[in-house]
RNA sequence: GGCGGCGUAGCUCAGUUGGUCAGAGCACGCGGCUCAUAUCCGCGCUGUCGCAGGUUCGAGUCCUGCCGCCGCCA
């Protein structure tokens, strides 16, 4: 089959630091790609970041600091791009929208609307906050004149601009999104998307005027003016992965971001719900493209209770906490914690608890254990063949809940077979066999299947917790990349493969640690 | 003003179409084992499922009102 995923995470605004809360977004989106290259292959799957760098709110970030725009975002692009290295997120592309090669790509989308009619030019005149770079009726503002979003005065403004029709296609998305339950998921946000549409939209204004803001993609028919924001950053999901087989061949490339288009998955937070289920449809539409494949909507992350939020003080640097705990913990730590698509609560003393219960108690001293009586009864090596009893349909299990974006489900379904290998050292006593030579056959099957369970975990864990995957796959002599493909078939180890002794893969916390 | 969600053991939360669903994990207590990171295994513990009514043979699970949080739209 010609499956296909491209999956994305949103192109975030970089005139702030990354935070845990935009992490969380990128560790899913993560943890799906890589479920689906396993699933379907490398070249299969496509995976997106990237940082969105235009607009008035960057300018003023940067004249703030006496920079230069681009400059100032080549910083804070590259702090994106190295926090997500940082958590093991595994992205094909990191599209910046200043990249020319995105900027050649929204200059063509924009041509083709154009040609295609649904950009007309008419004059505008209203109140306007810089915050949020919109436009507000009068009955909006809160206090007379003030913006309802920022509490501060709003500008008249009077200006000539472009307008993209959506109200046109306000139908065709609305019966779109009916039809296809799995468009907008969780289901809660399909029914908010529902409700946006039910009302005529307003056309979408796409333009500024160079005379008041420069910083933005200038349209190519009209030298004048530059595109707004929004209407760029949305290409970033499609410019530079279409361009970049095809450098100087523009339908090449629009043929392949219709491909790409039409088997992307978007992770968005709730607050950009209605620019992606209401806008980006009729933006594509307009564009002559078909729509994406689906929204994956998730909540905020509070932490410790409070909204985390720039304004309110409370972010933390995501990296600070691999750095303290060890990789993979904050991937853990989120995906088993929260429910996807609901708002969910961090707090460091959650996540100590769950890094002593589940990853030092269960599956590092699990790991260790088995190690340990491999080396000690049968010097490390593999004697039996696994037995062909143990669970073979939770490959299956996991794969579901991680497509249904259960994360907390998956890794649930994971832990349990973690408790019932642990279950099986208790019933079975091989350390207890162990001391009359005449078991030594009895003994070895028992290591040899526990060890096959151990290279199972190594396999489902991968998605979710690359770095420790790598390790239990090293610590069992196997190669990480070669032989995580197989992980969950039926090729298991063999009689005659040598194992290492074991290492404290999450030593247990038991004091808050300085983060 | 309109629409929607949430309120279940000390804590964090699961709970499909109404009938062994009153649950899981953590925390706590007792017991077992000793291969293991004082880890593992078994048993136990606490709840009028926000409040008040209603439908029903039977309701966290449906309806109405109220209280307390929180969203979205306008």
């Amino acid at each position: 089959m010609s499956e296909r995923r491209h999956i994305t995470t949103a192109i975030f605004y970089c005139n702030g630091t990354p935070h845990v809360g935009s992490a969380y977004e990128a560790l899913a989106a993560d943890v799906f790609a890589r479920y689906w290259r396993r699933r379907l292959g490398r070249g299969r799957v496509t995976f997106l970041s990237g940082t969105d760098e235009h607009g008035d709110k960057i300018r003023r970030a940067a004249l703030a600091e006496d920079l230069a725009p681009k400059v100032y975002t080549d910083r804070m692009s590259a702090l994106f791009r190295e926090a997500w290295q940082g958590l093991g997120v595994s992205f094909d592309y990191f599209v910046r929208t200043t990249d020319p090669i995105h900027e050649r790509f929204v200059q063509e989308m924009l041509r083709r609307t154009h040609e295609n009619g649904d950009l007309y030019f008419r004059d505008y005149e209203g109140l306007y906050c810089v915050d949020c770079e919109r436009f507000y009726p009068e009955k909006e503002l809160s206090g007379g004149q003030l913006c309802p979003v920022h509490n501060r005065p709003v500008e008249r403004i009077s200006e000539g601009n472009y307008f993209l029709r959506i109200e046109k296609y306000r139908e065709q998305v609305r019966d779109h999104i009916a039809k296809n339950p799995g468009f907008i998921r969780p289901e809660r946000y399909r029914n908010e998307a529902l409700n946006m549409l039910a009302e005529p939209l307003t056309d979408l204004c796409i333009s500024r005027p160079k005379s008041r803001l420069d910083w933005g993609i200038e349209l190519p028919f009209d030298s004048n003016y530059v595109t707004y924001v929004w209407y760029d950053a949305f290409w970033a999901y499609l410019s530079v992965p279409a361009l970049a087989e095809n450098p100087g061949d523009m339908d090449a490339a629009w043929r392949r971001a219709a491909e790409l288009i039409a088997c992307s998955e978007h992770f968005i937070g709730k607050d950009i719900l209605k620019t992606h289920a209401v806008y980006w449809p009729p933006i594509l539409m307009a564009a002559g493209l078909p729509l994406f494949r689906r929204l994956n909507v998730h909540g905020w992350l509070n932490f410790g209770g409070q909204r985390m939020s720039k304004s309110s003080g409370n972010v933390r640097d995501p990296v600070s906490y691999e750095r303290a705990f060890g990789p993979d913990v904050l991937r853990y730590f989120v995906m088993r914690e929260l429910v996807y698509g609901l708002d969910g609560d961090f707090s460091e003393e959650r996540l100590v608890q769950r890094y002593n219960a589940d990853l030092a108690n269960d599956l590092g001293n699990f790991a260790s254990r088995v190690l340990a009586m491999a080396q000690r009864y049968c010097q490390g090596e593999v004697r039996a063949v696994p037995g062909a009893d143990l669970e073979t349909n939770l490959q299956e299990r996991v794969g579901r809940k991680i497509e249904e974006l259960d994360f907390k489900g998956a890794l649930e379904e994971i832990w349990l077979l973690i408790a019932e290998a642990n279950n099986y050292i208790v019933e079975t006593e091989p350390f207890k066999l162990a001391k009359d030579p005449a078991n030594a056959a009895r003994v070895e099957q028992i290591l040899a299947n526990l060890l096959e369970i151990l290279r199972m975990l190594a396999g489902f864990l991968e998605p979710f917790m690359p770095v420790t995957s790598w390790r239990l796959f090293e610590l069992l002599g196997l190669n990480p990349e070669s032989d995580a493909a197989k992980a969950a078939s039926g090729e298991g180890l063999k009689p005659g493969h040598r194992v290492k002794p074991p290492i404290a893969l999450f030593p247990r916390i038991d004091r808050k640690p300085a983060a």
